[in-house]
DNA sequence: CTGAAAGCGCTAACAT
DNA sequence: ATGTTAGCGCTTTCAG
């Protein structure tokens, strides 16, 4: 077994007392002592039980994180953004992945109310009212990063969907685009879905653009989904010639579908993505895209987590609203009109 | 604070010993006990510690994951595919997000040891000194996955490098090209490194293809890297006509550099890479590649590693060996020669 | 079938 | 400056 602190103890001629001094830091240990229970404690290769630790402190330094989908461009670079900060403050990920499995979620919540979690991320907005009453009656700091579900009662840290989804239409129209296609994702979701379709409708509407129902579709967020909602606009009569997809990887499906008819971006159709994932410069052309500030995202969304579990009382109580940035690449072209 | 089992004890007027009991699923309850103390349970949203239960069951069900770039394809992927294993036998995962950053490596592989982790993963193979001697006298069970380091005295999960390394070659070969460039890895990396590059080099000798010390290069596994190094194997005279790339990331990255010097793939150069990443099917042309059973991998990891954990006694000492299959897809055509 | 009590490995008063 | 001791919340003998 594992050597335990009365084992440093006894062999360094001290009291367990001490050797925990040591182990915190405290000072009130004579340097000669300090010095000969480090040395048993290498010897030993002592590590001191976290487990216990928590046990008493009362306090893990564990987060537990719900990722909709690991393998996602978006959320693995969020995620690797909140380990980044975590670790930088000591605090350790317990992650949960989850592929629309609400059961999964359920458990893993519970597993991380049992584990005595500091504090959740979560960063999808599906809830279901399980998981909703489950959440509202934790005790455990909850945080949610890029989505804000409907009557939260927690902080969430976002962009202004609406806004961005606004402006990267604007953009399309004033490339001299009109028949501006819309690739959505979840309706059911307000930050995701609603925001960013209003957003679209609401920027043609300003600006005289007609909305053509026929232009509209809704997906799911993935390649796939946007492959196959594109497939469906290219039937359309007259085609569009631009498209807005509310993510990165609908984008590059679409990229993808129209590919594969033989026709070209941006010549024939110009395409906007969302998100600034790392597929914006992997693809051919380069996706134009909305982005979202990942990577601050994630810091600010540990950050704040972290004054909430340090600080109860702590309360933004106000969303984290950071700032969208259209960056353009190659995707786009002014449109010419026909006559 | 959150209830104890003390607490639900009083509350269902029995001992903290019965309430144990009926946590654990054990017989030897009277129904209308049990049916009591659950609703107290329910009433109060008692969840047991998993903390406390740790500390004497001294089992965590926590196994440590140390990924070496959450945001490449590949590792999420197989990430994913860990998750979900472990979740499904009840062990939670500690990740850790290693970015060439020795130092927060062995600071995670001690808090691993300090939260008395039941088992560690490891997935890459770049040890330093440090790390290795670590590990070496850490005593709980490591595996590693989809690497295999030097000297090493645990088991990994991989495929034949070599080998297949050797097939990707080959099927260059077969269709007719002499001039084949490789874009390596790290030679330091046994496993991705050497491996890979000798079977390519055999490849060539086996089938009397003349070997262009000007055609090989090497790099990180990285799009960037894939992109810069194809940038000089374009400036060879005879520019080559094949690449066989060591990751779908550096292949993509050289397919977009191709690309950017208005270049055509397959027609001016074809291209192979390795993994089976979803990347090879995000990009245009398609890219074929070399693929390793990534979902297979992870599960296998997973299943492996708990038969260590439950069985110490158990060692495979030999390693888990899976297949590589070539996938192809649009990224290759025959070559004709020119005369 | 049920309960009392002894730890699991550590920290934190409280003494000295 | 150092040691004694009482828990932290649970499981697990061992009695009954």
């Amino acid at each position: 077994m594992a050597p335990k602190i009365k084992d440093v103890a006894k062999i360094a001629g001290v009291s367990v007392t001490t050797v925990s001094r040591v182990l915190n830091g405290e000072k009130y240990v004579k340097d000669d002592l300090k010095a000969k229970v480090k040395r048993v404690i290498d010897e030993l290769g002592y590590a001191p039980s976290h487990i216990a630790r928590s046990l008493v402190r009362k306090k893990t330094n564990l987060i537990g994180v719900i990722v909709p989908d690991l393998t996602s461009s978006f959320y693995s670079t969020i995620l690797s953004s909140i380990e980044e900060t975590a670790s930088l403050n000591d605090y350790n990920l317990l992650v949960c992945n989850i592929i629309e499995d609400t059961d999964k979620e359920l458990k893993y919540l519970n597993v991380f109310k049992e584990m005595r979690v500091d504090g959740i991320i979560i960063m999808h907005e599906k809830l279901s009212d399980d998981i909703r009453s489950f959440i509202n009656k934790l005790d455990i700091p909850v945080i949610f990063s890029s989505v804000r579900p409907v009557d939260h009662k927690f902080v969430s840290v976002i962009i202004d969907d609406y806004e961005a989804a606004y402006d990267a239409t604007r953009y399309l129209i004033e490339l001299g685009h009109e028949r501006i296609a819309f690739i959505g994702g979840d309706m059911r979701d307000i930050t995701s879905g609603q925001n960013r379709y209003v957003g679209y409708r609401n920027a043609l509407k300003d600006h005289r653009v007609r909305t053509v129902n026929d232009y509209i579709r809704f997906g799911d967020y993935k390649t796939q989904s946007g492959y196959n909602l594109m497939k469906e606009l290219l039937a359309c009569e007259p085609r569009p010639t631009a498209l807005f997809a509310v993510s990165d990887d609908m984008a590059v499906g679409a990229m993808n579908c129209i590919h594969d008819h033989q026709l070209k971006v941006p010549d024939d159709i110009s395409i906007i993505g969302f998100d600034g994932s790392q597929l914006t410069e992997l693809v051919r052309p380069r996706l134009s895209s909305m982005e979202q500030p990942i990577q601050d995202m994630g810091k600010i969304t540990v950050d704040t987590l972290i004054e909430l579990i340090s600080d109860p009382t702590f309360s933004p109580r106000e969303d984290l609203i950071l700032g969208h940035k259209l960056v353009v690449r190659d995707s786009c072209r002014a449109y010419q009109t026909e006559r």
